[in-house]
DNA sequence: CATGTCTCCATTTTT
DNA sequence: TGGAGACATG
């Protein structure tokens, strides 16, 4: 046991060896959170405290619950199963399979992922002969989810106008539909599971003095309802254990509700609350720029990171011409890097979005430089695995139209847009579902027949054979291993399908002695559970090859990961912080904890770089530094002086070869890249090439140019970013950065002094 | 029904 | 710029 707590800093044991009392971890970046978390349930277990069904543990993602178990694994003598580690929308899902009856959900129902709701609502909108171009169906899904997770009904939310009326009843509709076909989305999980327990005293009960010790991951992040959903599990008794970090809280725009924390200390922490400020990760200089950076918020928990580590390097600045530039000067020092023995899996090109990533890419490519993008399909979102699980959705569940429409003519059986038009009016008469009004329907139609004949012949196997076997059969019956095998570049697909087959021999294997969480002992529930399971974890983004490669992701994506080596490109303000950010109420704000997280990222070299000139929605466009590259203090930083990166008209051949190769696969590029030799001899060219063409105001002799700098007496300093007009007329529109923004300034009038951009 | 052409648009994303 | 979705054509 002692060797349990060994290493553990003054505030880590106090965690992990809390009484039984709620309390709240500030938990900050890279000071060993996952650690204590884990340590402290095998401390609780060990110490004979609480048994492992006495424990729920929560997290956001797959991986992170993946890990918990994992870690616990290594300090338990056996994995206790008994212990509910998991995501909210897991537990949820376990929750409501249990209780399905009570919380009037079919034994078998189906979870729909984000495109499979996107559908649902098309659906229902046409149904409805919604105008669409009023009521966007991606709106209307924002609008449910909003509410959902905010935890109102349609019946609750309250609507003013016409138009969020028309929402609500959209809101009422799409629910009536989904309990028709026995599907639930993401957010209906959680809010169902919310509502089963709160009207429930029984079952709420008996969870409230099983659970006595509830611990969440990540608390910053959670929602309202999520919250909410926490409570119901803890009796006034249960130990609440929140781990989070307020300065890390980037998820607002999807309804993460960091306030979460202060109600947590008002609810149930009071004065428990322990703040891990040391951090194992970064370096001193690179902390010192985070904590500064994070200062300038207001309204912070507060919490400063330190190290016993020495400070190491200075932050490297790198101010580029152009954002190509700024791309190959990247290049050059990972490349120098790399062959000075650094491992290119250790360093990680961050961004504000994900079309940065691009002229990255290509500079990356021309390079020879073997790198891996992150984002994208992820397995089972491809389109030919979410063919196969509509088949395997609608052998287990009839119900569902989605999958029925996904299927019903793929691959194509001559079942034309007038018949499921038909099909769709009888249905929607007779009150009925897609498949049931086609099995109606088939004694009259030869193609809709034939669907019929072949789902009722696939269902024998799906209730006989062991799963990754029935999935096989319907693959061959449904003919979509067919239909691939003919289509020319059908090869990837294939292999995904038999990939899904694996994945179903590995889901088996993983979840055969796991009696609780299945929907039934027959085939047929362990086929719904699997399904279950592709729509919860849809699987990592492509990672492929496990070569050295280079990391590329945006900054979110990059969160709680670390890097030896971290590139942060593309500071420019208006990029980052985003435009779109500065018009919202906090929105600079959480770009801050955005680059809070980014700096923390890196544990030895941090390199900032931004461009004066960024192609940018097929323009050019004319930034300025980041202001929180101002916000970091200047003797942490070394600006690196621009020089001799090679010419932009010297790479051809190469950049056509990347074109052709991202033309035909964007992932055969990648993997171009990392078979291509490390060619490229660098002509040095003295003096960065600028490649911004000088514009001014039309056949004027203004000395006013695109890119140049210049002070207003008021605005400040700023960067000219269009010009029109000329003589009396002649206007120039410039950055102001984030205090003043964009404005039009008539030359004639506007007291503009001209900046040298030394 | 498959394929080409046009138009519009443009953070961040897990479950 | 470049991708997605709507629409038209063979």
């Amino acid at each position: 046991m002692s060797k349990l707590l060994d290493g553990l800093n003054p505030q880590q044991l106090a965690a992990v060896t809390l009484p039984h009392h709620s309390a709240l971890i500030l938990a900050g970046a890279g000071s060993g959170k996952t650690r204590v978390l884990t340590t402290r349930i095998a401390w609780l277990l060990q110490t004979g405290q609480i048994s492992p069904s006495g424990i729920l543990a929560v997290t956001f993602t797959n991986k992170a619950a993946k890990e918990m178990v994992t870690r616990l694994t290594t300090m338990l003598p056996a994995t206790p199963h008994a212990v509910w580690i998991g995501t909210f929308h897991g537990l949820s899902n376990r929750l409501l399979r249990t209780h399905h009856h009570e919380a009037g959900l079919p034994r078998l129902f189906q979870i729909l992922d984000s495109a499979d709701q996107l559908s649902a609502i098309k659906r229902m909108l046409k149904g409805l002969q919604a105008n669409t171009e009023k009521f966007d169906p991606k709106k209307v899904q924002q609008f449910i989810n909003q509410n959902k997770d905010q935890g109102l009904r349609g019946e609750q939310v309250e609507a003013w106008d016409t138009y969020n009326r028309q929402l609500v009843e959209y809101y009422l509709a799409y629910d009536a539909q989904c309990m028709r076909e026995g599907v639930v989305d993401f957010a209906e999980l959680l809010l169902r599971s919310h509502e089963l327990l709160s009207r429930n005293q029984i079952l709420r009960e008996h969870y409230q003095q099983r659970f006595r010790h509830v611990l969440i991951d990540e608390f910053q992040d959670t929602n309202r309802l999520q919250y909410r959903w926490l409570k119901q599990f803890a009796s006034a008794d249960s130990a609440l254990m929140a781990v989070g970090d307020d300065d890390q809280s980037i998820y607002g725009f999807r309804g993460a509700h960091s306030g979460n924390m202060n109600d947590f200390q008002r609810d149930y922490a009071h004065d428990n609350i322990i703040r891990l400020e040391q951090n194992y990760r970064s370096q001193g200089n690179i902390l010192d720029a985070a904590n500064a950076l994070i200062n300038q918020n207001p309204g912070r928990l507060g919490k400063t990171l330190w190290t016993a580590a020495g400070q190491g390097d200075a932050l490297q600045l790198y101010a580029a011409d152009s954002d190509q530039e700024e791309a190959r000067f990247i290049c050059t020092q990972v490349s120098t890097l790399h062959k000075q023995g650094h491992p290119l899996s250790d360093m990680a090109l961050l961004y504000r979005s994900n079309a940065q990533s691009r002229v990255l890419e290509h500079a990356l490519f021309s390079a020879g430089m073997a790198y891996r993008v992150y984002g994208g399909l992820r397995f089972f979102e491809r389109q030919e695995i979410k063919h196969a699980l509509a088949y395997l959705r609608l052998l287990v569940n009839p119900d569902d139209d989605n999958a029925f429409t996904r299927i019903v003519n793929f691959p194509t059986r001559g079942i034309g847009t007038r018949t499921l038009e038909q099909l769709d009016a009888q249905a929607r008469q007779q009150q009925t579902s897609l498949w049931r009004a086609a099995v109606a329907a088939s004694t009259d139609n030869k193609g809709l027949g034939r669907f019929v004949a072949l789902m009722n012949a696939l269902q024998d196997p799906i209730t006989t054979l062991p799963l990754p076997e029935a999935i096989a059969q319907v693959l061959d019956g449904s003919g979509l291993s067919i239909h691939y095998q003919n289509e020319k570049d059908g090869q990837d697909r294939l292999d995904n399908l038999n990939e899904l087959i694996n994945a179903a021999s590995v889901f088996v294997r993983d979840n055969d002695s796991d009696t609780d969480t299945a929907s039934g002992a027959n085939q047929t529930g362990v086929m719904a559970d699997f399904l279950a399971h592709t729509a919860l974890e849809a699987g990592t983004h492509q990672s492929g090859n496990s070569n050295d490669a280079l990391q590329l992701m945006t900054i979110h994506a990059a969160k709680g990961l670390e890097f030896r080596t971290v590139f942060l490109t593309g500071l420019e303000q208006g990029l980052f912080p985003s435009e779109l950010s500065m018009h919202e109420a906090k929105g600079v704000e959480e770009e801050r904890r955005l680059m809070y997280v980014a700096l923390t990222r890196a544990r030895e070299h941090l390199y900032l770089s931004y461009a004066h000139t960024r192609m940018l929605h097929g323009q050019t466009r004319y930034g300025i530094p980041s202001q929180f590259l101002n916000e970091i203090p200047a003797e942490l930083v070394q600006t690196i002086q621009p020089a001799f990166f090679g010419s932009t008209n010297s790479r051809r051949t190469d950049e056509r070869a990347f074109t052709d190769a991202w033309d035909t696969n964007p992932s055969a590029a990648y993997s171009h890249a990392n078979r291509r030799p490390q060619a490229n001899s660098r002509t040095a060219s003295l003096g960065a090439a600028s490649t911004s063409a000088s514009r001014s105001p039309t056949s004027s002799n203004s000395p006013w140019r695109l890119g140049m700098s210049a002070r207003h007496p008021k605005f400040g300093l700023g960067v000219i970013v269009n010009l029109e007009g000329q003589g009396e007329d002649a206007r120039v529109q410039i950055n102001f950065g984030a205090g003043h923004g964009i404005k039009w300034l008539a030359l004639a009038y506007a007291r503009l002094e001209a900046v040298s951009h030394a």
